[in-house]
RNA sequence: GCUGCUGUAGCUCAGUGGUAGAGCGCACCCUUGGUAAGGGUGAGGUCGGGAGUUCAAUCCUCCCCAGCAGCACCA
């Protein structure tokens, strides 16, 4: 018999005969890792202990202390277990897919009635009986006609129809969890009973679509998470209770930063405190861009139909559109894009080479029509301010242009908190335009603009613009949710389309290179990502509200009014608490609110011509003279930049 | 847009086929209290909108709107 060399993590290789599996591997080294073992990383490849292995390969064996391999294994025979408790329940249910995704698990099925959330419980129990029977977990290969048999007479196309898109090329495995049967890649546990009965739960049920593709059935996914034990389940449970806590909604709302209506759905109602630090923000940013040579301008918000066939907007974009009809004979739309208002300045004079690099930047407000199950606080909205901006330049100065952006935006990022952005490329689409040359030119500048800072970053195949490709820079929110921030984006299409053009030194008109981009992408996500970062505490700079100045007793207010006077005169944004309430009502209602500075008085404060300094979180507070108080919050009161 | 759920006072939520309740907040009064809720009194609701069933609808049915979770979408 062949023999194969296997090479343990220590560095030792041993022979064995070819076929071999884990378990006899395991076995091979001691009853105690053969009793332990749940799996192998064959090759780094996740392993089922009952394959067999042909050929000469790295192996580690995993036991239930190997954390990642165990929630691997665990995660997705609860997966089955689910699926089999829902079908022994209610058998007409026919079964999906059910893959391993963070946390947990989940599983796509088709019943006509929907799952309530009591139907969760009781798929939980059945589940848990299931466990308990600690069922032989077994795997097969078989032949595709035999599957696709196998599924026809058990009525579920949804399996046939799986089977019929894997290439005829590839084994076809099957997994039996005791009579339970599922086709299944693997690897997976030895019998039922392994998983973590206490340490899995049952989250929620919603719709997915058959494949993803929404012109297809609507499937019920029911969502599972499970940790290796008990303890480790309910340490994520507090987690997603805490993040409950940060959702900028709420704090939103406690803060008194904004609301919705549900006549403007998609379109916020920024209160004075909200509106406070959506300005700050677009003072930061214009300084910021002021310092590296961008000009800003101001584009209409509504433009004839013609500007948007000559973009492309009218045809390419009209479901997103919101229109506006007047009396007259004209069709108007909303910009949903600053782009081609910019166009219209760039094209309004005759541009020369010296003039580029030209960078047009506008604080401009863009309405898009998005679907109505998209909206989502401020994070997704129809109606939202744009820190956008278009730079002109020649095919040379491509690279440079790029190189500059990534810099300034990470730069940005850092000064609010976020050192570590994902970022995605995305290249060419299917349908597209424009030459390869130019496909390869922009991509290129895109890709060496990442490695050139070297920042790591995934590639999308096919998903850019179809005018360009595009980096998108991704910031998290409070529960893990990605959300695209930032974004720079190569065009040769819209100054081709616009007729757009420069003098060359030689004299000739040549068309410039654009570049879109747009740095907090929109202020409205942007201030919802800050809010849920920070959990309302917002730095001192950028809060509405920097500091209250509340009175102790009453015979205290003529001098808190004076400390407040004061700080209001050096520039800091304070009010004075006056009311007749105890210092504690004071310090909670002002610390809910997320004040970062409460400075209390009361008579040995005005005795002594000091306040009493509290911090937004700390239980402490200092004694502060009023000297010094002016200068040290004055230096706080500035923005990153301006320090 | 799709599937499911939800919509009662400014907020968080209870409740009933006979037109409504709590806590917080708000107003007023008492209280002058030293760092996360002092006490009392009071005001406040077309029970998301429309239609239907019924002697009677906030409650049951249907349609619409909005929100929540997920999916799809996201130039």
């Amino acid at each position: 018999m062949a023999q194969i060399s296997l090479t343990f993590p220590d560095g030792n290789s041993r022979h064995f005969p070819a076929g071999i599996t884990p378990s006899e591997v395991a076995a091979s080294i001691s009853n105690s890792l053969a009793k332990k073992a749940i799996s192998a990383y064959v090759d780094d490849q996740h392993w089922d202990l009952q394959w067999p292995i042909q050929q000469d390969a790295r192996i580690a064996i995993n036991t239930m202390k190997d954390e990642v391999a165990a929630n691997e294994l665990a995660r997705h025979d609860l997966a089955h277990i689910m699926a089999r408790a829902v079908q022994e329940i209610w058998p007409d249910t026919k079964v999906t897919i059910g893959p391993v995704i963070e946390n947990g698990w989940y599983y796509d099925f088709d019943r006509a009635e929907p799952f309530t959330p009591e139907d969760l419980g009781a798929i939980e129990k059945k589940m848990k009986e299931i466990i308990n029977l600690r069922d032989p977990v077994r795997t097969e290969i078989w032949p595709r006609e035999k599957a696709i048999a196998h599924y026809e007479a058990g009525n579920e196309p949804y399996k046939v129809e799986l089977i019929e898109a894997i290439p005829g090329t590839e084994p076809l495995r099957m997994y039996w969890h005791g009579d339970w049967q599922d086709l299944c890649r693997g690897p997976h546990l030895q019998h039922t009973g392994q998983v973590p009965a206490d340490a899995f739960k049952l989250m929620s049920v919603a719709g997915a679509y058959w494949r993803g593709d929404s012109d297809r059935a609507m499937l019920q996914r029911i969502y599972g998470v499970a940790f290796t034990g008990k303890e480790k389940l309910k340490a994520h449970l507090t987690m997603l209770e805490e993040a409950a806590k940060r959702d900028h909604r709420k704090l939103g709302r406690e803060m008194n930063l904004f609301h919705f209506e549900e006549h403007a759905p998609g379109s916020v109602f920024w209160h004075p405190n909200g509106w406070h630090v959506f300005q700050n923000l677009i003072a930061y940013m214009r300084r910021r861009q002021d310092a590296v040579g961008y000009v800003e301008v101001n584009t209409p918000d509504i433009m004839d139909r013609a500007l948007w066939e000559t973009s492309g907007h009218w045809f390419n974009y009209m479901d997103n559109m919101f229109l506006a009809k007047t009396h007259d004979e004209r069709d108007y739309a909303l910009k949903p894009m600053n782009c081609p208002g910019h166009m219209m300045i760039y094209n309004h004079t005759l541009r020369s080479y010296r003039d580029l690099p030209m960078k047009i930047s506008e604080f401009g407000k863009v309405h898009r029509y998005e679907p109505s199950g998209a909206l989502h606080g401020l994070l997704r909205v129809r109606s939202f301010t744009q820190d956008d901006a278009h730079i002109y330049c020649t095919p040379d100065q491509l690279q440079e242009e790029c190189a500059k952006v990534n810099k300034l935006i990470l730069s940005i990022y850092r000064d609010f908190g976020f050192e570590d952005v994902h970022v995605k490329l995305s290249t060419r689409p299917e349908n597209r335009i424009g030459s390869d040359e130019s496909w390869d030119l922009s991509e290129s500048a895109l890709q060496t603009t990442l490695e050139q800072a070297g920042m790591s970053y995934a590639i999308f195949e096919g998903e850019g613009a179809f005018y360009g490709p595009k980096l998108e820079y991704v910031l998290r929110d409070a529960i893990g949710r990605d959300w695209q921030c930032g974004t720079l984006q190569v065009d040769y299409n819209l100054p081709e389309r616009f007729g757009s053009t420069y003098v060359t030194a030689a004299g000739d008109k040549e068309a410039p290179v654009m570049l879109h981009r747009a740095l907090f992408g929109s202020l409205e996500r942007f201030t919802g990502i800050l809010i849920e970062n920070w959990e309302g505490k917002l730095p001192f700079w950028l809060a509405p509200r920097q500091v209250v100045v509340a009175s102790i007793i009453s015979e205290a207010n003529d001098y808190a009014q004076k400390v407040t006077d004061l700080l209001r005169a050096a520039g800091i944004r304070v009010e004075a608490d006056l009311r007749n309430e105890k210092i504690n009502y004071k310090v909670r209602e002002h610390s809910v609110s997320k004040v970062p500075v409460i400075l209390a008085c009361g008579m040995r404060e005005l005795e002594g011509e000091t306040v009493s300094m509290r911090r937004l979180g700390s239980k402490q507070s200092s004694v502060v003279s009023l000297n010094d108080v002016t200068a040290t919050l004055s230096d706080e009161a500035l923005a990153p930049d301006m320090r």
